[in-house]
DNA sequence: TCAAAAGTGTTCGATATACACCCATGC
DNA sequence: GCATGGGTGTATATCGAACACTTTTGA
């Protein structure tokens, strides 16, 4: 038997992203609950099943710990360092969290979107879970803090290729303003208002509702829904 | 023990390709030197070994197929689909090829370039190798005919993101008909040749030479190359 | 002189950018 | 009435698309 070929558990592990207070937020776990250290954090995820392929597996992890069936997932990359975990610290944990002994772990990225608002269900491992802004994350173990980088790079990647999947972070309902800021926070740039209500205006698939803010001490601004079926009877009209 | 964690080998399959005929090609080797069925082909690919990173295993299979250190190469999706080697046949190779009895085999797949009119050195396990139209591909075992149309949707991505990888796939000389080829056949739509001319010329980093084609029967053409150095200094210009 | 491919400019429409003021609301 | 954010139009620049003829070379 040829030993040296690596023989592993492999995991999928998700960056689920949510938006709010104009930045992008993580959503992230406890890895242990007994450990009050704030700092004990990480990026949901499970090692797969031998009769589950890996975009089920993401699809499980989303759902134990949002109880949303289906949520919009993208696998972007597998990370397969032979040193991401082999920390003392990680080493210890995926040895109490699982029982085999692990001594090398492959994982399986993905990307996912979440309305921040929405009440989530979690019926996971996973006690304690916590929304974070990208930009005060704190050192995680493994190697999730590059994992999420790489998700930072992907997301923009993914709305290019499909700018329908931006409308998954913002609610049912939501104002041009929200959108905006969003855009400008995806890309990191300032995008000129006019412009921008210009190219809402085009995309048809981004309705007017008769409905605006209340009790807001301004201007109410109108509501927007997105139409799946516009937007794909648009798609495929497409040559 | 959670005996029903995966614990399995890990592989990585590379789609290597290369431009000739106005087609792009894809690099398939025999998976077995001793039927001499001529369908028995597959995509180069190992185990990886259980200290190496998944990247390097894919530099490793090029390397000792090619002969090239450090191709161009991209990551671009984990194929883990149960079923994906469960087929009897593909069974029973595993088994021979590599002694260890297989049940399930995940796989991470690779993007690759290669100029095809370069002498390979091939020092792989796979002696026999071939340059095969993506047109004519014909079935091949686990799920590699769904890997490489994957990998046909994701090369065109790639050239978005990144427009100087597709000289990978020209010679180093090249004119301005061979890219003009190249890219309707990667983009597979027609490309008006003036305003061809026009976009060739506002790349900077593709210079023209002192030299043209010689013994052809029409006007020749003038050679150009791809200058790295000037692409990467106006990537780095751009705000 | 013919066949075969190389090379060359202009016009038009669409899209992206720049830019500043009035409107509605709650306090 | 004032502070706060909502909402609007025009002019210019840039980019992509359409379109046909002359040039060079070997046979």
């Amino acid at each position: 038997m040829a030993t040296n070929f690596i023989h592993t558990y492999v995991s999928v592990d998700c960056v689920i992203f949510g938006f709010e207070h104009n930045m992008l937020n993580i959503l992230l776990v406890k890895r242990d609950a007994d450990m009050e250290d704030a700092k004990n954090l990480k990026l949901p995820g499970s090692l797969i099943y031998d009769n589950e392929d890996v975009d089920d597996a993401a699809q499980r992890v989303l759902y134990e710990l949002t109880g949303i069936k289906r949520m919009t997932l993208r696998q972007f990359r597998c990370f397969a360092d032979p040193e991401r975990a082999s920390s003392e610290v990680d080493k210890k944990w995926l040895n109490k969290a699982y029982q085999p002994n692990i001594e090398r772990l492959i994982t399986v990225a993905y990307l996912s979107l979440c309305k921040i608002n929405r009440k989530l269900t979690n019926v996971s491992k996973y006690k304690q879970t916590q929304w974070l802004p990208v930009t005060e994350i704190p050192p995680l173990p493994f190697d999730h803090n590059k994992i999420i980088k790489d998700a930072l790079i992907e997301i923009r990647t993914w709305i290019d290729r499909d700018p329908a999947i931006i409308f998954e972070l913002l609610p049912v309902k939501f104002t041009v303003s929200q959108l905006h800021k969003l855009y400008e926070t995806v890309y990191n740039k300032k995008i000129d208002i006019r412009n921008f209500h210009k190219k809402v205006a085009a995309m048809t698939y981004v309705v007017s509702l008769d409905e605006r803010q209340t009790n807001v001490s301004h201007r109410a601004a109108r509501f927007y829904k997105f139409d799946r079926k516009l937007y794909r009877k648009q798609q495929t009209t497409m040559s």
